[in-house]
DNA sequence: TATGAATGAGGCTTCATTCAT
DNA sequence: TATGAATGAAGCCTCATTCAT
């Protein structure tokens, strides 16, 4: 399902399948369940003793990273593709629909899609990008006057987190409909006759970093002298 | 602080006492760690023994149903005066805002409000009443014009849970910039000149139910085989 | 095997008895494997759910303190004895033999007796209430020109801490031999004729501290949103 | 660090090398954790895969003794410096000052001066050699009448165990109090006008024995249906 | 041969739930 | 009735040891 032959650059093929094997058991598990699913159950899942897991990956963050390590691609393929359209309203609302619509399927991606996780540089790095694409994007179509003036990067990046809150469970329900959803929310940017006057001021990148750091993945415990002792 | 008075018709007045201890001490608990807080801290709270918990409410859902009963009043309120707001389109973001503060101010009720709860008699009263008003003030703002045309209230809902899945993190970090960003995705209701076309269908009031039973609060094990055990 | 019916104010009979026998368990693992012994083994020899015991002694240090409950009186008993000898040498002696008596029967005793344990008030009242009969028996020893005036409180209690670290090992192969050996070692603090001179300055009371810390009894995981989540 | 050509005596070049690279790397590790480390962490320190560990030490033991294969020489260095000096208790002394100078400065190496390590013996030949040394010493200082008449090999032996159980801890918290403490200790052999009457027997050889297999190093789990397994 | 990989068991801790008082 | 008590299972993590390359 995943395809990272370069990443792990020199691992034995049975070592090299079992990896797979995790990655693959992982997302559907993420897919399912979430972020918070258990490491053991992946484990089981992909038929292999839990300390296999540990050993390939030994913090929840490196698996995750693992298990969207394509998503850097995605993210650049959409921005390529937006940045084709010649209209700045449809190349953004282009670029956050494909996004979208990678997170509808999986229900773990979008939940990391906005989670701290401050520890995984891969995830953040393509948020990162992600973001400096949005706001390349958002900042044209304000030029050209399609969305109103008065928006922020940290406006449309807190929508998203909130469609992505929603949209895998619905697609298991509606398949499809977030395009309804997203459609209508994105109009909510436009810069039209009749809009709200906002009086509140945007969160600032700190605060949605903040923001971020409240949807994490179950911390174990320290590891400092912990588990096993002796086998009498 | 509740006051169900004719819930729990003939009930001793220890244990009347005892039942309200719990349900404050759920609210409190649940406002503060969602869903997915531990009956045990509950009851602690509470100062009850947990079986008390049990014997007054069996199930989980029996517990949360207790809590948000007074919901219905809050939510009833709301609308009073949400009517006697002369601009339809005011009044009706005038009831969404009032529901949406009550949520952004608690973790617990944002998550139930949503959630599931097939079982629970009361939780789907509040929200079916909930979204009666909310119709009403949708065709009321649509027969004016304010509200596009094309707009069916579980496009209003399922935006709201949108909203409610990040709004009580979010007012963590930056307290009351939920008003802007709800502003903001309001807006995307309005009948203006330039909006997005809704290819996809809505969501059916099926579908809507069965998303809501996705976001469950956690289930025990299966239990064959438990309980006291003489010492062999 | 352990009397403390006091010491657990109200505790249903079936609770007094589990606890009971977690204790008697508990004095066993300990005293064969020392305080290293693994939690859950202690529950089984208990014959209790590996939960009963967290629930009576939610932390090791609890544990070992209720383990130990009766120490206290034993030191005090033993206090009492010394102080009715005249001869403040036999004084002295007799004190420490009493003492090393009861670590030598019990491994987990003598393991704790030096143990940091700085969590556990029990555990280091005992220790202190011993070192100030010990500072006691030995300036009258000194006065009297029994104990070589060199020697300091820091000196016996660093050679008390070497004995306890080998006479319950000793004791299994060897009963009673510990006698001989702490008779011999005893005799280091006299005031002969022929001694050698100390060069090396004795502990501080702080060094003594820091030395207890390092037989710490395994410390687990912490408990910062640790272990179960959800039962799927 | 270690030379010990003739030990295994037809390798591989590249295996003799690991085989160092391991003993180098256990010698540092049990300096500082003891005789309880981790095997995994001796082989990640030396930079060599564990299951090499595994096929140049079949068993903990093996390895270990490989460690302390150099500790004859050091045994036979003191002996050799110790016999050198003419007053006999002198020499008695210095020689248990610098084995104990030694240990305390390696923790492993305390630990298993005394372990039992039945199947070792090349750590049983050190310990023998020693042993023999100390008895020599002692004879001499007896013959003298420095040391009292009635103490016995074992004695000094025990005295040294205890301390040996002790004093790598006590010099991470004051360096060089052991001096103190081991001249102390040492004065209680001493034939002097006021010595406790020894009532109890000394310990056996073989009692000494039994004693040193309680300081045991773990021992892993049972292993019946282990080992790699297809994901049926 | 050397190595990385895999494994299961074991340790700790918490939770939902049933039992006995 | 109210309560504390008991429980097993599940979660996380590590280790000694065997297997396959």
């Amino acid at each position: 399902m995943q395809t990272d032959t370069d990443v792990a650059p020199r691992l034995r093929r049975d070592a090299q399948r079992n990896r797979q094997l995790l990655i693959d058991a992982a997302t559907e598990v993420l897919r399912e369940q979430g972020m918070d699913a258990s490491l053991d159950e992946i484990a089981r899942r992909a038929g292999v003793g839990n300390a296999t897991l540990y050993r390939r990956f030994p913090t929840r963050e490196d698996l995750y990273e693992a298990v969207f390590a394509n998503m850097g691609g995605m993210v650049g393929e959409a921005a390529m593709r937006a940045h084709l359209i010649d209209d700045p309203w449809t190349a953004f609302a282009t670029y956050i629909e494909e996004i979208t619509q990678f997170c509808a399927a999986d229900r773990g991606l979008s939940d990391l899609m906005m989670a701290g996780m401050a520890k995984s540089p891969a995830l953040n790095a393509v948020r990162l990008e992600s973001e400096r694409v949005l706001q390349e994007l958002l900042d044209r179509a304000q030029r050209q006057g399609a969305i109103r003036p008065d928006i922020y990067l940290e406006d449309v990046t807190l929508m998203l987190c909130a469609m992505h809150r929603v949209t895998p469970a619905a697609e298991t329900v509606a398949p499809g409909t977030w395009r309804r959803h997203l459609a209508i929310a994105l109009d909510g940017f436009r810069h039209t006759g009749s809009t709200t006057e906002l009086t509140a001021p945007p969160m600032t990148a700190d605060q949605m970093f903040r923001l971020a750091e409240q949807f994490q993945p179950p911390k174990g415990p320290d590891r400092s002298a912990a588990g096993h002792r002796e086998h009498p």
